[in-house]
DNA sequence: AGTGAAAGTGGATGTGG
DNA sequence: CCACATCCACTTTCACT
């Protein structure tokens, strides 16, 4: 049930907090306390050792896209000529608010990124007069996410 | 400064509250409400519209996965047989913990994951026992992220 | 490490502008 | 749609175990 890494030692009672506040960022400190059976300064404890480890990042609202009207989702490959550095290249793609992640990769493509438009239409625009036109960008590869079907984070 | 999609305006003191809200989602509405220079019960009362609306999906508290041990990131394109349908492989993957997005995606393959692995001898025990042993899976295609360089969400 | 209580702060709500 | 005032719940801290 104890989990050792990087000087953080994480027993079943850290992961029980952690499994809560990672569903609900939210969860009243008592409650948590009243389902693992321990005080709520107990808790709130064992929160300050788990934020000073890193192990905690940050806590975040999540919001629905789709009822903004973004409904289309995609993985574009990213080929980069060897004159572009690819930070250069980041930093351009960083000013695209559409692009969600991006990613240097081994394999065929230099950069893989998601990227997230309000529908096909969008999606074209943005390859053809964001993408495309950065300096160094030579071809991309489009993989349109028909359904998103495992989205989480990692198990504690 | 107003937005307008599925029966649902935003104008730009929602923008800020979900912006700081994105940020941290334990941000206190009184901080929220000092900032935008209304009161606290007005920020509630759009919060609550906002929750109506479907806008706010939830809230998380983000792990920092490395500070675990876990420090490889990879995406894996998935060539799915006929014969097997695309629900009964996802049915398989998510019972990978590690597996954190399941994409059903045009283009070459059936499916893309995103994986969250220790390292690359765990990244192809991964692949070798536990996604090439599902039936239907006959062939993938692997890309390892080296850096994630942005990594954030939909501007509001 | 955990408990219990005390003190401070923020969230939630209803009334009224 | 917002402000003010109230009440209640939660967070935070501290002395003690």
């Amino acid at each position: 049930m104890k989990t050792t890494n990087n000087n953080i030692t994480i027993d079943g009672i850290d992961k029980k907090i952690l499994r809560a506040l990672m569903q609900d960022a939210r969860t009243p400190v008592l409650e948590i306390a009243r389902q693992v059976g321990i005080s709520g300064a107990a808790i709130h404890q064992r929160l300050r050792k788990l934020e000073k480890s890193k192990l905690i990042a940050g806590s975040k609202f999540v919001i629905n896209p789709k009822v903004l009207g973004y409904t289309t989702m995609a993985f574009v490959g990213i080929y980069l000529d060897k004159a572009i550095s690819n930070p250069d290249a980041v930093k351009q793609l960083k000013k695209i608010p559409e692009v969600l992640e991006c990613h240097y990769t081994t394999g065929n493509w230099s950069i893989l990124i998601k990227i997230l438009c309000m529908d096909n239409e969008h999606l074209m625009h943005l390859l053809n007069n964001d993408i495309q036109s950065i300096s160094g960008v030579s071809r991309t590869e489009t993989f349109i996410s028909l359904d998103q079907q495992i989205e989480r984070q990692i198990k504690i």
